[in-house]
DNA sequence: GTCTATAAGGAGATAGAC
DNA sequence: GTCTATCTCCTTATAGAC
């Protein structure tokens, strides 16, 4: 097995383009760029789904005609593949932290559910069209085996823990990294930005896994 | 709101068909009826996604031309209707079993999630459909009103149990609920059948959710 | 950069012969 | 029950005027 790597696969790349000038005062139509482009895609992914959204679908919602809309960005795909990569380059971020490479297995667990939870949150649209991703073309592909190389470290950490004592040993390690990974992932499909009683989310996540929910004793 | 009701909405409901004669040795192919082309479709369903399995790719993998495949099916929303029919039912049959409904909340609830890891494994297929439904289609909608009573009767168990102390009240008991969820449908993601070290898996969730996974004290 | 028009192909679904 | 042939519509994507 090949590790997966960091950069996607190509999908006909385009050259880069010069910026359209700004006037001083607001412009009647957002100024557009790949990345606002993106953002108004990835939202109707995930309203629709991928599969069933249409480039008619994408270049309504961002108020110009399909014919325009390709002149900013070359398919579907290629959108596809910008917003997973954006959600893994997050993910994969937080492995990189001070706070999950140094120090006891069980704190760089709980430092990378905690984040886990806040950039899901911060990239939440991204986030969620890569959790949904499944695997038709070779840019799904390469995303889900970057997801699985991100749930493997942490599986490998839930094992350390485990092995030093500071996690119970009655179930599996295998196991508890996959329902960890279930209950943080599933947040997306309800958290909604601006609702109250979600401040201290990561941590009441990272709490009640980590102490369940039966009182002590 | 209005409950969402238990049969889904109609999709061009056909008459009852007589089944073919059975010879008295095995068939070369296989004899269709609506239940083993649903399996089929499922499969496929969960392989590439609802949206992005055509009606050609159905009938490809029974065997059969396209044509012969409608000859069996109203169309591929029909199909779609009766797995999640068939998912819904099952969970919903939890609801109704004894130990969900006398005892304690905290019992009722263990009960409840036990089973419906046993239901998520035994309906593999159907269950999987269901939790990745999006809402584009009327049916679709139907599905999601359904998984969403489900949800919030569990929801209210919790509480339940909460304000009759038998759960910690550390964490708002909506969360409690959700993340719950999350863990247990998580499973659809991973669990194959017939994969070792899955035999006490409905107790090891039951166990893990409950009592969390740092060691006592 | 945006538009209208259109190409080229795939989708769901049906007609009707065998 | 299965097939070939076909209808109609929608899809991705491009051509070329302004």
């Amino acid at each position: 097995m090949t590790a997966a790597p960091a950069d996607p696969p190509a999908v006909a790349p385009r050259p880069a383009r010069t910026r359209p000038g700004r006037g001083t005062g607001a412009a009647r139509r957002p100024v557009y760029d790949v990345s606002s482009l993106l953002a108004v895609a990835v939202a109707e992914f995930n309203t629709r789904g991928y599969d069933a959204t249409s480039m008619e679908d994408l270049s309504r919602a961002a108020g110009i005609t399909k014919s325009s809309f390709y002149h900013h960005v070359s398919g579907k795909e290629e959108l596809l593949r910008a917003a997973l990569q954006r959600a893994l380059d997050a993910l994969f971020g937080i492995l990189e932290e001070r706070a999950a490479q140094d120090g006891p297995p069980l704190e760089r667990l709980q430092h990378i559910v905690r984040r886990q939870v806040e950039v899901l949150i911060g990239e939440l649209p991204y986030v969620t069209l890569l959790l949904r991703v499944r695997g038709n073309t070779e840019t799904e592909r390469w995303a889900l085996a970057r997801r699985r190389a991100f749930d493997a470290t942490v599986a490998s950490l839930v094992a350390d823990a485990i092995s030093e004592g500071q996690l119970r040993s009655t179930v599996q390690p295998w196991l508890v990294a996959r329902l960890l990974s279930g209950a943080v992932n599933s947040i997306t499909e309800w958290y909604r930005p601006g609702r109250p009683g979600a401040e201290g989310l990561p941590e009441d996540v990272v709490r009640m896994v980590f102490e369940g929910i039966l009182p002590p004793g």
